[in-house]
RNA sequence: GGGCGGUUAGCUCAGCUGGUAGAGCGCCUCCCUUACAAGGAGGAAGUCGGCGGUUCGAGCCCGUCACCGCCCACCA
């Protein structure tokens, strides 16, 4: 037991990496694929990238996924929690291409087949990282059957579901609207875009009508366009332009002769009412001009720069040369009749970061009306439920205006399509067509093609295998609202389409961390940080404030399970600030629970580490019995157990927030304010019945704490007597862990109130803390408390003499009154029964005042009038006793 | 433009079905009491964003406005 003295404090920094170990090696996180998924528990995890380094926004996922794990775990539930990576299409080309380019060597030179070489490589390299970070912060990944989006078996899945899909007719190749992302050399799909506010200028352009008499004049963004115009749209009923009509406009630059049409969707009050329509470089003029059979004349390749569409000039220049050019032509010709500047959203690619160039091109399509109908159903009948529910709303709302998805994309890191050509023949199978003369399509397919398979494709879909077979359905999915679309949706169709099931029954929307300041985390803005360096010291941007601890500049190592705690405590809305405070709070608490297992433990001494002689332990289970011997002892046991429940619950609601408060107030607030202080007397006795009672409060508390603090917790458990294997790999089943009793709890509250009551009068009063002052006890309820009321409040209660008392300070159940002696401050004393005298006064005036208020004494519920009452009687007699 | 969430102590946040406001950090006073000074005891500190309304009674319910954040959205 002397190192148990010796080690006063938690240092989580020499703990935690030996606990990892030996939950690594125990083989607990890979469980047999036994059972049934209704008995089971799991859980796949948002695969990381390989790209990826862990964020807050990870760790805090990581958290609360293996906190559902633990839970399940300690439920007795068979649990796995399916791990693997996420090939990350464009994330990783982009990332290794970067690489290569340092090195002299581009992706072209190189070609197709080394350039996906030299990716293998950089991912065996680097692929890894999160998965030692999500070691450190304790997640009990089924670290020994890793997946991987690209590895054979996936990709076979992969390969079955688009041949499927195809013959189904559901895939298809059209040439039509993408978003090109000029970054990335490749189509992207709607959910890869975000909209950025960009100031640009709105140009006014004389169109010369061909009549002769006059112009039509139109607002546009993008002048450099007009060399792909193909008609000028007014609205039907704008009495401007209604006789123009079938009219013609000549186009500059150009000489192009452009109909003037009609369409309801030109906004006659914005711009100049009139719209010059570029089907092949505008979403929405790509629509009207199929509305109106017009051409599509395309003016901007797929390479970013000018075709041979347009007038020679023009060619081969980049869009932003070509858009000079065309505005100083259009100056000369006095044709811009107006410029001003305009602030609008415009799209962005979310992963190279440069501006979407709309255009018309050859993709593969993928229909999603038909998936998308049984994946709403299951959604709106609670099969599949979202926590919070407003999340939800998201995905319907997403879901029931489903559009066509564009899953090709012109990158050669992912999936190829299996797709191939010959002459105007086209073959779709998972094996390579016989004959000669086929080429295959070059295109890979989305990401989140295959991501969308995880839950099932990881556990060896389409094979029957025993892992599918036990753990699908799995039965949460817990991500950031930004992927619900992305993601989330995508599983719910697939796993429906191919499964004939749900992939998971309840999905978890969690908070998104934001910098302290409010803004985004990210490395750029330099708000950004390694959840490693809050775990094992690092440095602190400068946008966190400084904190005690830690050197300048520097995170204090707080660990794993201060920062597991602060996460989960800080996750409680939609987007929350980062609070270095919370995860302070979590070392704290950790700290606590360890100094508070010491003394029980160095209290129990030899009589536990003999083994045995405790008498309560049941050899099977490792329980203590508890021997419930005095008040607070049933008041101990009352608490965990109503602790345990709502632990339970906050859990089943997904509300881990208050279950991790719930955790926190109860060691802090009961177990060590109270209880061990109360107990501390009969400590020193080495009373055998309180030793069991001890060891199962202690036992029970580190069970049901482990999921959100697992490492101190395990730590905690190596020492207890008579403790075998892991605190990770035991079980508290359904039986609970205490008994309510609520006498107990009210005798209890009634003396913590009072000990409270009484050194707040004492410190007001002036009283030395060490003094012990005289007595009487006149209140009732206080028959088994009054010698711990004596000792925690630091006074005597033998003051039976018919002194006259120098104060009465009232508690619950009456007063007790503060008699004469050496260690009073009279003054103080009298300085503090006036302030009270004042407060008491107050406060019944407000209660008479409102016994006198008809209405309330009629229309409120009796037990709050009578509550009232009570109140202010208890006042009166205060005063009085005053 | 639509939707969601937020606005409570100096800071970060709790506050259950409406019954005279809480925690952590910070601040002040005291205490190295044999688990913990990364500790303990006590204290000061809030017009609960503004304005209306419902109610005997509103931080909580309703309306409205303001500001902040996020998600979604094809108006040049």
């Amino acid at each position: 037991m002397s190192e148990l003295e010796d080690r006063t404090r938690y240092e989580a920094a020499e703990v935690e990496p030996r606990i990892v170990r030996r939950w690594l090696e125990s083989g607990l996180f890979s469980p047999p694929p036994e059972g049934t998924p209704e008995e089971n528990y799991s859980i796949a995890i948002p695969p990381p990238n390989i790209t990826g380094v862990l964020h807050l926004g990870h760790a805090l996922n990581g958290t609360i996924q293996d906190l559902l794990i633990r839970h399940a775990r300690a439920r007795g539930r068979r649990t796995k929690w399916i791990l693997g990576t996420d090939h990350a299409g464009i994330a990783t080309q982009t990332q290794v291409e970067k690489l290569l380019l340092s090195q002299g060597i581009g992706r072209k030179e190189l070609g197709r087949e080394r350039f996906v070489e030299r990716v293998w490589e950089w991912r065996a390299e680097y692929g890894g990282t999160m998965i030692s970070q999500l070691k450190r912060l304790g997640a009990s990944l089924d670290y020994a059957h890793e997946r991987f989006t690209l590895d054979d078996a996936y990709a076979r899945a992969v390969l079955r579901v688009f041949v499927a899909l195809y013959e189904k007719g559901y895939i298809y190749r059209d040439r039509y609207m993408v978003n090109w992302d000029p970054g990335s050399g490749s189509a992207i799909s709607d959910l890869e875009v975000e909209q950025h506010t960009v100031t640009d200028t709105l140009y006014h352009i004389d169109y010369p009508l061909s009549s002769g008499s006059g112009a039509i004049t139109v607002a546009t963004v993008r002048p450099e366009t007009m060399l792909a115009d193909s008609a000028i749209a007014v609205h039907p009923d704008d009495e401007r332009y209604r006789r123009l009509i079938g009219e013609t406009a000549v186009l500059p630059l150009v000489g192009r002769k452009l109909k003037i049409i009609a369409d309801e969707y030109v906004k006659p009050e914005f711009g100049t009412g009139a719209l010059k329509i570029t089907p092949a470089h505008d979403p929405n003029d790509f629509e009207i001009g199929r509305r109106h059979h017009l051409p599509q004349p395309s003016v901007i390749g797929e390479d970013g720069r000018i075709t041979d569409a347009a007038p020679e000039e023009y060619r081969g220049l980049t869009v932003a040369e070509a858009q000079r050019r065309v505005v100083a032509a259009l100056s000369e010709q006095g044709l811009i009749t107006r410029q001003e500047p305009y602030e609008h959203d415009v799209p962005f690619s979310q992963r190279s970061g440069e501006r979407i160039e709309p255009l018309i091109s050859l993709q593969w399509f993928m229909r999603m009306d038909e998936l998308a109908a049984p994946a709403i159903q299951v959604v709106k009948d609670g099969t599949v439920r979202f926590h919070p529910e407003s999340s939800k709303k998201i995905y319907l709302d997403w879901m029931e205006n489903i559009r066509p998805w564009c899953i090709s994309r012109q990158l050669w890191w992912g999936h190829q399509l299996p797709v191939w050509y010959r002459g105007r023949e086209t073959y779709v199978g998972i094996e390579p067509p016989r004959g000669d003369g086929w080429t295959r399509d070059p295109d890979v397919l989305d990401t989140w093609f295959s991501s969308a398979l995880w839950p099932f494709a990881t556990l060896g879909w389409p094979d029957e295998t025993p892992e599918l077979a036990a753990f699908y359905p799995t039965d949460v999915l817990s991500t950031a609202r930004e992927i619900i679309n992305l993601w989330v949706a995508r599983m719910i169709m697939m796993g429906l389409e191919f499964t004939g099931r749900v992939p998971f029954g309840d999905v978890n929307v969690h908070s998104v961390i934001q910098a302290p300041d409010g803004r985004r985390m990210s490395k750029s803005l330099g708000t950004g940080i390694d959840p490693i360096d809050l775990i094992e010291g690092g440095p602190r941007p400068p946008v966190f404030a400084e904190r005690p601890g830690g050197g300048p500049g520097q995170f204090p190592a707080y660990g794993a399970d201060a920062l597991r705690w602060g996460l989960v405590a800080m996750s409680s809305g939609q987007d929350v600030r980062f609070s270095e405070d919370k995860v302070a709070q979590g070392q704290q608490l950790a700290n606590k629970l360890w100094n508070a297992s010491r003394l029980i433990l160095t209290s129990i001494g030899q009589a536990g580490a003999d083994g045995g002689d405790l008498g309560g332990w049941e050899a099977g289970s490792l329980r203590a019995r508890a021997e419930p011997a005095r008040l607070e002892d049933r008041w101990i046991l009352s608490r965990l157990q109503r602790m345990r429940t709502t632990m339970d619950d906050r859990v089943a609601d997904f509300d881990l927030p208050h279950a991790a408060l719930a955790l926190y107030d109860y060691v802090y607030g009961e177990l060590c304010d109270w209880y061990l202080e109360i107990v501390k007397p009969r400590l020193r006795a080495g009373e055998r019945a309180l030793q069991r009672t001890l060891l199962h409060v202690l036992t029970e508390t580190i069970t049901i704490a482990h999921p959100i603090i697992p490492f101190v917790t395990e730590e905690i458990w190596s020492f207890v007597p008579g403790a075998e294997g892991l605190l990770a790999a035991r079980t508290v089943g359904e039986e609970p862990v205490g008994e309510i009793d609520e006498p107990a709890e009210a005798a209890l509250g009634q003396l913590i109130d009072a000990v409270q009551s009484l050194r707040s009068w004492r410190s007001s009063a002036g009283v030395r803390p060490g003094a012990t002052l005289s007595a009487r006890l006149r209140a009732t309820g206080y028959e088994e408390t009054a010698p711990d009321l004596a000792r925690l409040a630091r006074i005597t209660l033998d003051g039976a003499g018919p002194d006259a008392p120098v104060a009465s300070v009232a508690v619950p159940g009456g007063a007790v009154e503060i008699l004469p002696g050496g260690e009073l401050d009279l003054g103080a004393a009298a300085r503090r029964r006036e302030e009270r005298r004042a407060t008491l006064e107050a406060e019944i005036r407000r209660a008479e005042g409102r016994l006198a208020n008809e209405g309330f004494v009629r229309k409120a519920p009796a037990a709050v009038v009578q509550g009232e009452r009570d109140k202010l009687a208890r006042l009166k007699g205060e005063l009085e006793a005053l």
